[in-house]
DNA sequence: CTTATGGTGGACCGAACGGTCAAGAACTAC
DNA sequence: GTAGTTCTTGACCGTTCGGTCCACCATAAG
């Protein structure tokens, strides 16, 4: 009935994404989004509504990617203490030249107090993330590899904090060999087995 | 010999260092500067130069006094442990409304892949928190507090990664029970004593 | 006093910003 | 074919950006 899009809309959001990603909100121009995009600026308005709401669409696809990845992450390893180890050594494997950081916590530092909007979707994101890792801490519980009587939730929170430290570590451009020994050091100490010991 | 300066550099550097705390360095504009350290802009320029510079400036103080305090915070502690201790509760003590992060991250955050400089300025801060830390955990080993077998650096690593995690987290609006909670969680799981097992 | 020196504040600049809009192009339904 | 609808493009708008510049001012030295 009409003239179909010329644009994959996907394409456009990983594009636009990895600008965000790249350059932050702000210091992202209009042009930037149609250079990376191939759109023009009407197009990008029909579609997408303004920046903050592109962004904010950008935001939400990012973290649910995310969960998504952590839920089969989680779910798909045979022993939950080895996907909990994983999840500590990933930021490792960020390239060298690609050590971005993760872009919501990027963008919970940049926009914070500017747009509640962004915190609270760090917060809900953050909550979530808790939530997938908690279980998984109780499944490692129940399969003997951690001890039992500690607190899942507790767990799953300072795992995740150590986490985003690690990820923050990585993005100021320590070298791998440090970033690793870092990583294993937290993995060590939160993820006591008794092998360790 | 010549007019004197109306203002006091401190209180400008104070006032600037706000206001990029609270709005980024993208988002603040040269008028924000101007409102906040009541200079003009040509006053501004002539002191301090342009606003990169400024900024740059800006973060080079905040580092400092923050390497001021940690040296303070963990010489002056009667017992080792306790300084470790205090350093990986204290973001918990942000009142609520003040949930700022830590200037250095943000930046790191917001300019890491456009401005190397700060991206090498926070590299040299970690590295340096990492050896105030490393030294305190040394001590806390001689005093008997830590087990002695654990490399002093990985441990000051782990700790700082976990600070930064907590310091992140509480941006995000973590009501404060539950970053207590997680705080205690890191601190139990990273400084193990007797009394805890 | 006069003069030299540096500080101050705001007018001014060109560029870039986010955003709007209208005219035309590409498609489907008929 | 024609009509109707959506998408695309780029010109255009007012605003704000970072930065420069200069007339003016306050002081100290002589």
């Amino acid at each position: 009935m009409a003239r179909p899009r010329t644009f994959d809309e996907k394409q456009v959001l990983n594009a636009v994404r990895d600008q965000f990603w790249d350059a932050g909100y702000a210091a992202t121009s209009l042009e930037d989004l149609m250079r990376v995009s191939g759109l023009g600026k009407g197009s990008l308005y029909a579609a997408f509504g303004d920046k903050r709401q592109l962004f904010l669409r950008v935001l939400n696809s990012y973290t649910e990617a995310n969960h998504g990845r952590l839920r089969e992450a989680l779910a798909g390893a045979p022993r939950a203490l080895d996907a909990l180890r994983m999840l500590i050594e990933a930021p490792v494997d960020d390239p060298a030249g690609t050590r971005r950081g993760c872009l919501m916590a990027n963008s919970a530092s940049e926009l914070g107090n500017a747009d509640p909007e962004v915190l609270a979707h760090a917060h809900r994101t953050y909550e979530t993330s808790t939530a997938l890792i908690g279980d998984c801490v109780a499944r490692a519980q129940r399969e003997g590899d951690l001890p039992a009587e500690a607190d899942p939730v507790a767990l799953a929170r300072a795992l995740l904090a150590a986490q985003q430290g690690l990820v923050f570590m990585s993005r100021t451009g320590m070298d791998t060999a440090t970033l690793t020994a870092t990583a294993r050091s937290l993995a060590t100490r939160l993820l006591p087995t008794s092998a360790d010991d």
